[in-house]
DNA sequence: TCTGTTTGGGCAAATATTTGCAACAACTTG
DNA sequence: CAAGTTGTTGCAAATATTTGCCCAAACAGA
């Protein structure tokens, strides 16, 4: 998908993605930074900010926002899914596909807005924190 | 609103609020911070960024991510509405509450996950940029 | 496989954002 | 309206994130 898109790919960039795969969407920058450097000893911080950036924008990699923090998923191509996220717990739920698309087809149809719901998250309150008081 | 949660009132607050009022949508953190700071000549830009979270989580105002940088309004309880923006020409453009209701009835019904749409924007590609090359 | 062109990475410096803490001020209560 | 309680602010320091620059490395073409 990188090289489709005009991008080289380089040893930083598998051994990142590497890295995200296996985190398995629940590391946030500093740990994605921190796994890469076990394995190579001069690995950059900033390379991972960049690289992350550059994951998220060719789609290859997911941000979720869980709680105030940013993490990173692989983006899975066929198994889409996108993610409620409860303001009081943290908790992530799955959310199908088929939830948002008729969203999108009437995006699509109205307003000829093609939106980017493969990156998407709902922020809320989750069944189990509902009427619990807040913070 | 903010004192129901029981938070106080501060002269710092209250101007704050008047300057991303008056600001109509358009202004950045910083923005909110010099404009602040030329009526107020001891404003902190900590306290900037302390308040507008605060406001945000409050409900009072709504943070809007335009092109990689947050914008922050006034929420208008009566005239909730959202955004779709570009990921090319970060045009920003209203979307009626009307076409997210029926989602929301969906996730409350489905999961009992109630979702914060009114903090919310959908990214994607305007009609203007379609077929334009990215980047 | 070798060479030129151009992108990407490391490093260090610049920015941006968050946090700890002591002094201060808003709200509460009597 | 005075005094106590507790949330807030300013300041400075800590973190987090981005950027500029130059060298190294990836890819294209011969």
């Amino acid at each position: 998908m990188l090289r489709l898109q005009g991008h080289r790919i380089t040893p930083q960039r598998v051994l990142l993605l590497s890295v995200v795969a296996e985190g398995d969407g629940h590391l946030g920058v500093d740990e994605v930074y921190r796994r890469a450097r076990e394995a190579h000893q001069y690995m950059d911080l900033a390379t991972v900010y960049r690289t992350l950036r550059l994951f998220r924008d060719a789609g290859v990699v997911t941000e979720v926002e869980i709680g105030d923090r940013l993490h990173y998923e692989l983006t899975m191509p066929g198994e889409m899914h996108h993610h409620m996220v409860c303001r009081q717990c943290s908790g992530a739920y799955n959310l199908s596909p088929h939830y948002l698309e008729e969203f999108r087809e009437t995006l699509v149809r109205d307003f000829g807005f093609v939106p980017d719901l493969e990156h998407f998250s709902v922020a809320g309150v989750c069944a189990g924190c509902q009427g619990r008081p807040s913070r």
